[in-house]
DNA sequence: TCCGACTCGGGAACCGGTTGCCGTCGTGTT
DNA sequence: AACACGACGGCAACCGGTTCCCGAGTCGGA
């Protein structure tokens, strides 16, 4: 009471040969398409193959120098939207071109990034993406500088997306986003507002995303002739509790300030929750402010005034400079710009 | 002026032992680590490895069956918040059971599916992991059974994690969760407040899941003697749009209600904007419940009464029951428990 | 001093495919 | 009828590893 499959297991490519009374050659010929096989033989190959439920070993193929070719990216969170957003455009255009994607969430151990690029070289992988903004130290610029010339060593490629660049020289594509130039418009659309003392909720302080967003906040006050008082800018991380408990902090203390903009939309929602605990209104005596535009930012309430980044457009363009270079094209850096999303969240200083 | 890396490129076995002066076995036996190989022979492949910055290819040693074992899921949209928890616990659990991780999106295409399951096949995957929802029909359970005779043909294994179960007798692993059981608890909780028109806003009628969660709000109306209208079922995806339309339309049409339960928290937080838009106030006026308590849950405003859902864990299960068994062990079938997390967008009915 | 055991390393077969090269057969032409 | 040529298909080498099997030294003990 066999199905048609016999008791099968994995068959190889001699057990459909034999079965159909040929050479692995042929059978191999058959399956590859263009070269000319008689339909008589076909016809019986392609029948063996049915009969034994018989899939070439892509493994074997890959070693052979034929097989699917394959790219991985490597993220600190997949649960973070942005994050999400851009390994979703990774995946959609390495699918579009024909590539396998393998994933790899390193929490933020940098050891588990190191490991996993060694084994992508291994892998034979075409590129690796590595997602997300990190700190930008000398001990990161030299272990990433590592990583790139290990990959490019072995005809690969190191791609960092919203990441910060290595010095010049490093075989390294870069796709990143303007933070500096996306802060500075938000806060200067809140300035615009009349507010004069506005509350930076930013990220760690060595994070390279954290620091350009925070740049741009501090320009933009420049611009207007303004000093930020230090006291204004809180460093926690990029989630939502960090938000929540800052914006608690800087209410107990008893800070003044008639704004506030967040690092990031999670930092965002987290910081509404504590005014509204405080029995605030946003934005009638608060305006707030985010960065990201993650899809929940309409949702909040009053939906929320943000950068939207083109997370997902990111994504698929670190794949498609990635693959699309050839070993003579230059080393590419591309800036994607960002804009404001005007909401409800951000009020004209009321007298 | 070359790095210590020569020129390499890719450089095989062969060229480390010839480097080394040793033929390619002994060089695989210093590698593996625990054949008997005098000190000073590993000395002189190691550094030879060092020279070339030698990394064995995996996908040979795969073919000779020491390799790292795959393992692939596949869902819909990794950008969904739900989803992206499992994949997290997917992944996490693969790299700690050292597996690599292949993921694919299919973004609805069933053909997509189908295709990467054949891949995985030829890959060789330890098991497949398809991840979510999906509409219950005899085509589905037919295509599906199929992907699954196909892997466990092959020596691999299909894992429906959050996914209608098939027939008995298919090689399949099934770890689901209770959506009727929590939506009971929910409901229960909100007619509990003395609601007794209770608009529900599920997902596509065919997809189980939203099945699931609507028995669950019938039966909870049933145990307490009541029959719901059937005008208070509305119809959509699991998207914050569809929240959103669903319940502008619902006011709109001037249906009367006192609570709403959206099948998914995104539901809700677009039914939420539309309430708001509309002037009504929640719990004040209406009354919200969702389901899936994603971390936003708690940022909407009010903060969102929801069923909690162990989605990350259901990840981690998926893989380590998959992984775990051996050929007799019996198919598996995990149902696991939610429980209603209680906030502040159930109020009472106000007389 | 001779023998056995043990250590070390090489040759070759193997994993499961692909492909260059060449021989055979059938057919059409002169 | 001889010859050329094109269509087919098998052999064997190759991709880049691992591992079985066995032979060559070396060392210690009888």
């Amino acid at each position: 009471m066999t199905r048609k499959s016999e008791d099968a297991g994995r068959s190889t490519i001699r057990d459909v040969a034999a079965r159909a009374g040929v050479s692995a050659s042929t059978v191999s010929r058959v399956l590859g398409g263009v070269y000319p096989v008689s339909s008589a033989t076909r016809t019986r190959v392609m029948r063996a193959v049915r009969d034994l439920d018989y899939v070439a070993d892509a493994r074997a193929k890959a070693v052979a120098g034929v097989g699917t070719p394959t790219l991985a990216f490597v993220l600190e969170d997949i649960t973070g939207p942005s994050f999400a957003h851009m390994a979703h455009g990774v995946e959609r255009e390495a699918r579009r071109l024909g590539h396998l994607c393998l994933v790899c969430t390193t929490e933020g151990d940098v050891q588990h990034e190191v490991d996993f690029v060694e084994m992508m070289r291994a892998q034979r992988a075409a590129a690796v993406i590595l997602v997300g903004g990190s700190a930008d130290t000398p001990e990161y610029r030299e272990r990433t500088r590592r990583m790139a010339d290990s990959l490019a060593s072995a005809g690969s490629r190191l791609v960092l997306c919203g990441r910060p660049p290595l010095g010049p020289g490093a075989p390294v594509t870069v796709i990143e986003y303007d933070n500096e130039g996306g802060a500075y418009a938000l806060v200067a659309h809140v300035l615009a507002q009349g507010h004069q003392r506005v509350l930076f909720l930013g990220g760690k302080p060595d994070h390279t995303t954290a620091q350009g967003r925070e740049r741009g906040y501090l320009a933009a006050h420049r611009a207007r002739g303004l000093e930020p008082d230090p006291a204004l800018l809180r460093h926690g991380d990029f989630t939502r509790d960090a938000g929540h408990r800052l914006m608690r902090e800087a209410i107990e203390k008893g800070l003044e300030f008639t704004a506030v903009v967040a690092a990031t939309d999670m930092v965002a929602a987290g910081a509404l929750t504590a005014l509204h605990e405080a029995g605030l209104d946003v934005p009638g005596d608060v305006s707030l402010a985010g960065y990201d535009d993650i899809p929940f930012a309409r949702d909040l309430h009053p939906a929320l005034t943000t950068v939207h980044v083109p997370y997902e457009e990111l994504g698929r363009l670190a794949v498609r400079t990635a693959l699309g270079r050839t070993p003579e094209s230059p080393d590419e850096h591309l800036l994607l710009g960002t804009h404001v999303v005007v909401r409800d969240s951000v009020a004209p200083l009321s007298a």
